[in-house]
DNA sequence: TTTGTTATTGACCATTTGGTAAATAACTGC
DNA sequence: GCAGTTATTTACCAAATGGTCAATAACAAA
């Protein structure tokens, strides 16, 4: 055979990620991405090719890990917690709220992000950013209800999923925390 | 005194707003801003600093525009039409709706895009940005009851303001107009 | 041990980036 | 017309950008 890898791929994209996610496409250089990750370019380039693709890469492990487990988590898959379908949303806003006031992570949501700065431009960035929508919002539909699916239902499914979203850009705006508080609390009253 | 300037300042800001618009800040070079303001690069400079003031000029010159006319609307400062805070909440919506239905226009809100790439990383922007964000708040609260503001207010009117923020990315990222047409319906829905 | 294959490395490249400075041009008040 | 002041223009710059390539190194199979 060949001489193998001596980069751990999946630690590499985690950390590829980590840089798109707080710096965007455009704010992201090589010299970033290979303080980042420890490689050198000509094995960025080797393994995951240009910078458009790395960072399609890097959007589809985002797409994975965290949209994924927000998925999971609103449809109840792991029903090891026994949480209704509204405090299954909760949860999941709470982590939003939390992951600024607590740890003041001002990253927001990379697909989020991918959506502002790249789908515009990128037709592949749109394909995955709009699939990874479609997902939170089947998703959250899940958690509303469990029977079929009417308008109405749909409707408050797309507010709370557009409220996730803006509670996101929030994050990264450095929005005040009590302005996403009444943001979640708004969300949740609108569905009781 | 001294040589006039030979360019209408406003025009310019007109068409360097467009430009950040549209790419970001990250993605626009002085090439695309002197393309755009049919400018040579001193006279950027000499006018309006380095890019980063530029932008900060840009931003600005939006939150005058838009945001203050996005403001008006919904407080009902211009009274003519006589329409309820509701209607005017569901006015201003609609436009955000139309602008991808009918143009698809993808830039989005430049608030909201600021906030996304720049609010992160530069303190004059987030500046901008949240006092952009805080009186769009005020203007849904206004909107929302002209009588003393209660939590449950501020949370609807969070609600919608994150909605809003939210429905301007999903615009942004190619989501389907029916998808912001629910957020849309839901925000409505919720406050009726 | 040789051979084929793939990974790593570091030097290299053209282009573009944001930014500057000196020369020139246009205007006003004297 | 002259002096003073500000705009415009053009040429220029160092640094950083994304990207390539040839040399070398490490493995497996024969």
């Amino acid at each position: 055979m060949a001489r193998p890898r001596e980069f751990d791929e999946a630690a590499v994209l985690e950390a590829v990620k980590d840089v798109f996610w707080r710096e965007g496409y455009e704010g992201t250089s090589y010299a970033d991405l290979i303080a980042a990750s420890g490689l050198h370019k000509g094995s960025l380039y080797a393994a995951f090719g240009d910078k458009k693709s790395l960072y399609l890469h890097a959007l589809r492990t985002y797409d994975d890990g965290e949209v994924s487990g927000a998925v999971a988590l609103l449809s109840g898959e792991d029903n090891a917690s026994g949480k209704s379908g509204p405090e299954r949303i909760a949860s999941l806003l709470n982590m939003v709220v939390d992951a600024v006031a607590r740890n003041g992570d001002r990253r927001g949501c990379l697909l989020c992000n991918a959506a502002v700065d790249q789908a515009p431009h990128d037709i592949d960035v749109e394909q995955v950013v709009s699939e990874g929508f479609e997902r939170m919002q089947n998703a959250f539909e899940t958690a509303l209800a469990d029977g079929p699916k009417n308008a109405a239902l749909k409707n408050k499914a797309s507010l709370i999923n557009a409220t996730y979203f803006g509670m996101r850009v929030m994050a990264k705006s450095g929005a005040p925390v009590s302005m996403m508080k009444q943001a979640r609390n708004g969300a949740l009253n609108s569905i009781r």
